[in-house]
DNA sequence: AACACCTGCTAACTTTCCTTGGCATGTGCA
DNA sequence: TGCACATGCCAAGGAAAGTTAGCAGGTGTT
């Protein structure tokens, strides 16, 4: 459900790094205005079917759009993409807050560390 | 002037994709708290100057932080940093009007184009 | 002079991300 | 049966980002 409340630290830098991609934008600008299936988006953004995907599963990843399968009139397996409604404010302070619950590179999982 | 209206495409993708980083979310973080000059600040963070420099100098190209060079009292060159003041707000709507200012990959300069 | 502290830079390696092309599956219609 | 359109996945090359190590210059103090 959204995310005005500042998410953990990696969510936070998965959220980013997911927006951080022309193709992505350009998708999720596109659901915005209104649902649609993998082979139409990707002729409507002019990319291949293969690139969207992937750039599809990134975003469900981070949780910004969902898919819903469906059957067509005519039978066809069509797969509906829409956005999330989430909105995300990013100031220093937020980022200050959100820094604390970030997981190191390869450690366990504990942080709490101060110098 | 921080970014508190939806800068154009390209700009918004930089601005992610500057924040998409562990290492520069906590220097932003640092930073919040109070300036920081290089040295000190990558000593802090526990990080090499080199790598530290490599990522100020993105967050200072994507305008979320400045650089002011100081003597200190001894002489000594310090470069400090302080955040940039921005407020960012990310939702379905704001990513929707930033892509229609999204500039294409090799082309030209001017984008316009729709189904 | 030697040491400690500050600044900056570049070359080179490693890792991750992006993108393409091909293959396999299923449906309905001429 | 063959074409059109839908779904998915995987291998592989290319491009970009992250990181390290080393070099060079500066000042002040012991």
């Amino acid at each position: 459900m959204s995310a005005a409340s500042p998410p953990t630290g990696d969510d936070l830098v998965r959220m980013l790094a997911t927006l951080a991609n022309p193709h992505r934008l350009r998708v999720v600008a596109a659901l915005a205005r209104e649902r649609a299936y993998v082979s139409g988006l990707a002729r409507q953004l002019g990319i291949s079917r293969a690139l969207l995907q992937v750039h599809l599963r990134k975003l469900a990843a981070a949780g910004l759009v969902t898919a819903r399968m469906e059957l067509s009139e005519d039978g066809k397996a069509m797969n509906y993409y829409e956005v999330e409604p989430f909105v995300l404010t990013l100031t220093p302070a937020v980022i200050a807050t959100a820094v604390e619950t970030l997981t190191v590179p390869d450690a366990g999982e504990q942080p709490e560390a101060r110098s």
